[in-house]
Formats: C-alpha cells, sequence, structure tokens
DNA sequence: ACAAAAAATTTAAACGGTTAACCTTACCGC
DNA sequence: GCGGTAAGGTTAACCGTTTAAATTTTTTGT
C-alpha cells in the first residue's frame, strides 16, 4: 500500500538507515553511486516520506499553532485575516505549517490545552483574548509561544503588540486638536486589555487637554460591527443634548457600524459627527466616508509574531521577548472641526 | 521531562497496555478499581498523549487539510474566510484539527503534493483552483478529497459547489427584465471555472433575450478589488459611446472595485449604471450602495464540504459526490432601469 | 604488501503509542 | 472433579522514521 523507507531499502539491496541518510541529506557520507540509486527508486516507487513517523523520531512536527477566539467572526475577521496572512508568509518561508483553532467567541475559555500539548505543532500563537491559566499550564511544559496583542504581565512570555495606551492618545490628542471636547469612546470587550489601554489613552489625552472624564461619555461593547451600530444608535437616537461631537471607536470594526447608524440616523460625517477608529483594517479605507483611524502593521505583527515563535522553538525555551510595534495615524475624511 | 504511557504504567506498577485500554475507554475490561487508578495518576501526573504516536499506529490523525490558492489576499479574503468558518466549525464538531495551506497566489501551481500525503491529515479541502494534475497524483493514493468551487469532470472526484450557468442567467435576466440591453462582463480570472461558468450563463441570458454578445464587453480580470477598480476606471474614463449601462462582475470584490471606480468618474449608482456582484460576500450589504448580487450559502458550502470529506476518510476511498447548493438573488439598491 | 585511516554501510535501539494474541484466575453448571 | 467461559491483565509486535554505535569495505601512506 504505502511506500516505506523499508520498501525502498529492499528495492535498492540496502539498509533503512542508509536510505534515510540520503532522504535527510545527512552529512554522513553515502557513496554518490548508492544515493543515485537509492533518489532513483524514491522517483520510481513515488515515494513520500512520512511526516508522522519523523515528528516522533525529532519531536518536531513543524508546524505552528494559531490559537485565536475570534475566528471566524466576519465582522472582525479582517483584522484575524491580516495578522495571519502575516504568520502564513513567514511559517512557510521556514516551511512550517499553521493549524487553527478557535473557539468562535471572545468569550469561551481556551481550556483545551491537551490539543496544544499533542505534541502535533512545535509551538503557538495566541492572536488576542489569551487566558492566563493556560499560559500558566503551557509555561509548565515549557511550550513556545507568542502573545499577539495580549500583553501578559509574566516577564517570561513572549508578546507583541502595540503602544495601545500612546496611540489612543495621540489619535484622542488629533481630535482635540480639532477642536472636539466632547469626544465619546466606544470600548471593545472590556476582557481584552487592548480596550482598556486604549481607554487609559483615551483618559491620558483629556486629562492633558483639561478636559473632564464623564462616565456617559464611555459606552461599552464589543469589537464588531452591529455592536458599534447598536451603540451609536442607542445612545444618539434620543435627546440631543449633551451628545459627543466626536466617537472614537477601540476598533475599526465599531467604526464602521458607527458609520452606518450616523448614516441612517441621518448625522453627517464628518461636518457634524468625527470618527475615528484603530487598527487600519482595510476595510477602512473605502468605507464612506474613508475612515481616519491608528494604524497597526498588522501584517508585519503577524510575521514577526511567527518569527518570535521560531526563535522559541529553535531554543526550545521561553525567552520573554516584548515586542512593541509602532503605530501610524491615517488621516482620511471622517474628522472635521465641531460646527 | 514528557509524561509517557510507560511512566504511568510504571507509577501504577500495571502494563503500558492497560493504561492505553484506560486512555481509550476501549471495550476491553479493565477493572474499575484498576481504571481508577490509573486516571488519578494521569491528572496525578499531568499526563497527555501524544497526537503524533498515536497518529503514527492508527494512521488517523484527525485533522483536515484546507489547500487554497487565495489566502489571504484581503481582496478575497471575505470569501474564503466565510468558507473557512464553515469547514472550521463543522470540523470541531467532529473534533478534527484544521490544517492550512496556501500558495498566496491563484497562478502559483499547487504542486507539493508531498505536504499532502506526508500524513499529517486524512483529507483535504481544495478550495478553488485545484490543478487536475494534483488530482490525478492524489487519486493514485485514494487521498480523500473535495474540490470546493472547482468542478472536475473527473467522476470520482468529490465536488460541491453552485450552478453558475444558471445563477449567472438568473442575475443578467434581472438585469435585461429592468431594461438592460448593454451589459459588461468583468470576469474573474480566466483559469479558473467558475469564471467561465458564469460568462457562459451570461451569454445564454443574452441569447434568450436576443442581445447580440459583444466580445468588447468582456473585461477580463481577477476576482479582486483593484481589478474591478482599475478595469472599470479603463473602459469608462475614455469614451461615453458604447458605454454599457450596467456590470456583471464576477464577485463581489470586483464589483466594490468598480463601485469605488465609479464613484470617482462621478457616475452615479445605480441611476446612470446599474452593478451586480456574486458571492454576497458580507462587505457586499455594506458597500455604497448596497450591492445586489447573488448570493451563495459559502458557509453552508464549507460545512457541507467538511462533511463530505469526513465521510470519505470513513469510506477510506473516494465517493465522486456531486453537490450542487443553491443560490438566492438578493435585490439591494445598485440597479436601476438605464436612463 | 600491510596497517591505519577514511569512507560506506549496517545494526539496533529508540520515539510513544495501539492492539492481537496469549496467560491467569475465578466462577459456573453438571 | 472437570471442561467451559468470562474477566482482568500482560506480552510483544508494529506503525515509519532517526541516529548513535558498530561493522565492513575501500583508500591511503610507507
Amino acid at each position: 500500500m504505502r511506500v516505506t523507507l523499508r520498501d525502498l531499502a529492499k528495492a535498492c539491496g540496502v539498509s533503512v538507515a542508509t536510505v534515510s541518510y540520503v532522504l535527510n541529506n545527512s552529512p554522513r557520507h553515502v557513496h554518490p553511486r548508492t544515493r543515485e540509486r537509492v533518489l532513483a527508486a524514491m522517483r520510481e516507487l513515488d515515494y513520500h516520506p512520512n511526516a508522522v513517523a519523523r515528528g516522533l523520531c525529532s519531536k518536531r512536527m513543524n508546524t505552528l499553532g494559531v490559537v485565536t477566539p475570534y475566528w471566524p467572526a466576519p465582522e472582525v475577521d479582517l483584522y484575524f485575516a491580516t495578522i495571519l496572512h502575516g504568520i502564513m508568509v513567514t511559517a512557510q518561508q521556514n516551511r512550517q505549517c499553521t493549524l487553527l483553532f478557535t473557539h468562535g467567541s471572545l468569550e469561551a475559555p481556551m481550556d483545551e490545552v491537551p490539543i496544544y500539548l499533542d505534541g502535533r505543532c512545535d509551538g503557538l500563537l495566541f492572536v488576542g483574548g489569551v487566558v492566563d491559566r493556560v499560559i500558566e499550564t503551557l509555561k509548565r511544559k515549557q511550550m513556545p509561544l507568542v502573545a499577539v496583542h495580549e500583553p501578559s504581565s509574566d516577564t517570561e512570555v513572549s508578546t507583541i503588540d502595540v503602544d495601545n495606551v500612546a496611540a489612543a492618545r495621540e489619535i484622542v490628542e488629533y481630535l482635540v486638536r480639532q477642536g472636539h471636547r466632547r469626544i465619546a469612546y466606544l470600548s471593545g470587550e472590556t476582557t481584552l486589555r487592548s480596550s482598556l489601554q486604549r481607554l487609559e489613552g483615551y483618559r491620558q489625552a483629556l486629562e492633558a487637554a483639561g478636559i473632564p472624564y464623564e462616565e456617559g461619555l464611555v459606552w461599552p461593547g464589543g469589537y464588531n460591527t452591529p455592536s458599534g451600530y447598536l451603540r451609536t444608535i442607542e445612545h444618539l437616537h434620543k435627546n440631543r443634548r449633551g451628545r459627543p461631537t466626536a466617537l472614537f471607536c477601540a476598533g475599526d470594526g465599531i467604526a464602521i457600524g458607527a458609520l452606518e447608524a450616523l448614516h441612517e440616523l441621518g448625522i453627517r460625517v464628518p461636518t457634524e459627527m468625527s470618527v475615528v477608529g484603530f487598527d487600519d483594517i482595510s476595510a477602512a479605507a473605502s468605507s464612506h466616508p474613508p475612515l481616519t483611524t491608528m494604524r497597526q502593521p498588522l501584517r508585519d505583527i503577524g510575521s514577526r509574531a511567527a518569527e518570535l515563535l521560531l526563535e522559541q522553538i529553535k531554543a526550545s525555551r521561553w525567552l520573554g521577548r516584548k515586542e512593541v510595534m509602532p503605530t501610524e495615524l491615517i488621516v482620511r475624511d471622517s474628522v472635521a472641526p465641531p460646527s
């Protein structure tokens, strides 16, 4: 049925070891004549080495696991898809496979530790929403991992992220410079630290500008378009009094929902209401109007995360790298001075 | 270091076989007392069974491979993401892992057969762009596979698709009923059969309506937003004479690019130009104006594809299922009678 | 021509599980 | 007392590779 090393060995009249050495281009000396014979037999018999058996011996499957709670919720998929793109490009360059795990929800616990430790991947990339308890378990086994976009207080955990506080401060300062003083914050899930850190940046910017922080201008919710839509409707359709002049959305998905809602409410953007997002997913450029947002280099973040992981796999221990990627304010047409 | 069955066996004073039977809840009789002792030891020693070793014995890795040329090009990712969602949900329900392969381009050949046959996955889902030569190779090994959205003439290959000809005919007939007689077709990659089949439907509809087919109204290109944008600019910015009154785009990505171009050219949709897409990716509902399109049940297609694959894996042979999923015309605001 | 060194190849023990086949006991009916 | 059967457990081969160590063959130096 399946062609194995043994079959090849028999066909060539050599031992399996020799075939294996040829297969791996091992530094061991194999006579060129023998090598040729073996290679010919491989072609002849249409041999495909078994990665599972190899993995068992070498304890390397050349596979990176990607774990995310989001996927594949269409609301946020451009965010995740872009990161995954970066991951996969780097993975493939390094001849690694990519194994995808998801929980379909930001709420669901990522408790399926067994599968993370069953040897099928050499390391894990957590994209958002890592649970500390899981980290703890994986640490005990020194399972290589990198937490993307979810900072960990543990100094031994490798993480990659942007400076959310500074970036949020910067974008809110930009709004303030445009003359806004009543700015609402549409948060992401409060279980995610990114959302809290962006809130912190928002507060810092307000404080620096001498604008009092108002509880009522923080609209909690999730990082998705429907949530942005609903929150905007809810807070704006009633009274006009106390209405903000600008919306700072914790993610572009939220902002896109907000834009839809504003359109429906007949509130014009940016003349009557300014809107800013965060991430610069590809949909942000083609929204109406095009969205001013804080760009994260999502693709690079994915690539770099994969590199960090590979580094740890090679070192076979946790290295506790803390990588901070740059952000960039992308000015489009969704912000104007308040009327 | 790593806890193995042997360690457990030693700890409990039983043989590895017994431990294995307990682990697998085997029908073999194991004394409840022994079972308890073993289970306790598993917890105690924090044992995690090694999936790779298991895979080697059982020749089942409980892993589905997803192969796609697209991924993760942001232009088309909503299409692929949605299918992948369907796949993953079904995979996880059946306790299967999902392994992702990509080639990043519709042009690149999917020649890496070795990796498909190295035992790390039990079956393959090809999403778009299967190369016949690859199929041929995989057939020889009876590697279970399902081709999504890429019909194969081989009756033994399982495929899942929509009736592209009928669906294209339907949407073009709809345009004709609105009064359009000059309808351009913005194709997808001509290497993809879906694009050719949609062209066929377009021709049939024209013929049925007694409208002559014009070579010059078929604008070739790829299934992505930039391509839709560029083609629209190119064909419309020059002369107004001979201009179509409606654009039939082979995919929503193309249509979204066309909408952007029309906006830039100052051509109003739908009053001056009607636009229809195909697929109904989630972005289609929030384009400006919202896009009239032919919905494919992408999520269901993914789910069903996974089911077909699992069925074949169980049967351990090719079943040659040909599944056709329904389409549905979604009328939004991008079509109006020609002025 | 012969020992020593270098090259080519083989042997055999892993890697961490599964599972068919076999071995003990213990219990049952007659 | 004896054959039969079922429960509980063990032995050992096997899955398809890798790789250190041993062995054989060839080459080289003198």
